[in-house]
RNA sequence: UCAACGUGUUCUGUCGCUUCCGGUUGCAGAACCGGAAGAGGAAAGUCGGGGCAAUACAGGGCGCCAUACUUCCUAACGGGAAGGUUCCGCAGCCGGCGGAAACAGCAAGUGCCACAGAAAAUAACCGUCUUGUCGCGACUUGUCGCAACAGGAUAAGGGUGAAAAUGUGGGGUAAGAGCCCACGGCUCAGGUUGGUAACAACCUGCGCGGGUAAACCUUAUGGAUUGAAAGACCAAAUAUACCGGAAGGUUCUGCCGAAAGACAGAACAGGGAGCUGCCCGCUCCUUUCCGGGGGGUAGGUCGUUAGAACCUUAUGGCGACAUAAGGGAUAGAUAAAUGACAGGAGUCCCGCAUUAGCGGGAAACAGAACCCCGCUUACAACGUUGAACGG
């Protein structure tokens, strides 16, 4: 039900970087969201990736902490996306660019807002 | 306080991640259930060295780069062990202890040495001594003294400086000087003794040359390049060299042929692209379909986790380490797993009580990426050991 598995995941380098050259974003602060309209037929809903910027942290402990909690999030919440969007698929970039470690109970209802307004954008857009 | 070494919190519940094993369903792709395992002492910096891989490579020289007291250890190292020398510290000397060293050569050549100083390396500014000329003075009348100018000798004294030409004493001299002598210091050469050696102690002799090689350089030794994104293999879609099969407008020419026809070339038609808002026009290109097929992209598999490894004991060695015997072993991700939330336990700190206790807070440095051996750097808290001496 809640589960983040290898198949959720995006992977491949060629979508990934279509999906940053041509996507559509939105920004509440500090996460930014990426997405495109995917066109496969298999089982998830939406294929997620998670960054962080090196930029902005430098220790690679403090990178994996805020990709695990992203993740975290988006395990939790990821049910507004199948309800939302039942019958399509997308793909979906969260990328944190804040300065600061935030902490799980801040960042979760950031990225509830943020799925919501994904499934809204979605509608409008592809009709 | 400093230094070295060691440890580097833990348990339960709910949800979840990666790999492997087992089971069920399914033709299969897969799905579900259960179980096991899952970050470090530095995983870091990527600074040395090696394995491994690919490429290059007759042999030699020059060049370039690295290293630089000695012996040993090691697969190897710029690492380690033991020892030597110099310097520093323990208020002075000797011993002892601790620490540091880019610790081969400037006595092979070339260069450089700020400021100050006459001068920074073929030393003469002041001073000291002396010769000559001219002048002045003295008197015992051809000597002495003083001053100026010109020349010479001199490294004893002065001041400058980080550093000024071997230190002290004596002789010597016009004044001086290793010029000579005594006792020292240092360099080189030779020898004796001890030591595997660096070196130390002593003896003899030539000598006295300032510093700087993290200046060029000299000597000795070593060194191919790249780096797991190395490399090996499998391989969709799309386009396609090439091969096979089928179909392939009209006319003319050439060639083969009796003919049918095949091949080649040209023109026209057709199709496509460009110029243009459109037409005309001009330029360029020229079969189509099906099957095979090589290289090769996305993607995947291997490389890829048992290794010069670790632990214990014994033996050898001052030691680094070596040898022998025995023992325990499952991290393998790849836009990259090892987590989140909740609640305890232990440790430390603060406050109240100062006997149990109560309340609040803190837990560092930091995340495997082919694998090893080192080095360097970061580190809360706790534990162990050592440290400022003797005559």
């Amino acid at each position: 039900m809640h589960t983040f598995g290898k198949q959720e995941h995006l992977c491949s380098i060629p979508e990934i970087q279509k999906l940053f050259h041509e996507g559509k974003s939105f920004f509440r602060h500090p996460v930014k969201l990426y997405w495109l309209p995917g066109n496969w037929a298999g089982k998830p809903v939406a294929k997620v990736i998670v960054s962080v910027s090196k930029r902005n942290f430098k220790k690679a402990v403090d990178r994996n902490f805020i990709k695990r909690l992203l993740r975290e999030c988006y395990r939790r919440n990821k049910v507004i996306v199948e309800d939302g969007l039942t019958g399509k698929r997308c793909i979906v970039a969260l990328v944190y660019s804040g300065k600061e470690i935030p902490e799980f109970k801040s960042l979760e209802p950031i990225i509830i807002k943020l799925l919501e307004r994904l499934v809204k954008e979605y509608e409008t857009t592809a009709g």
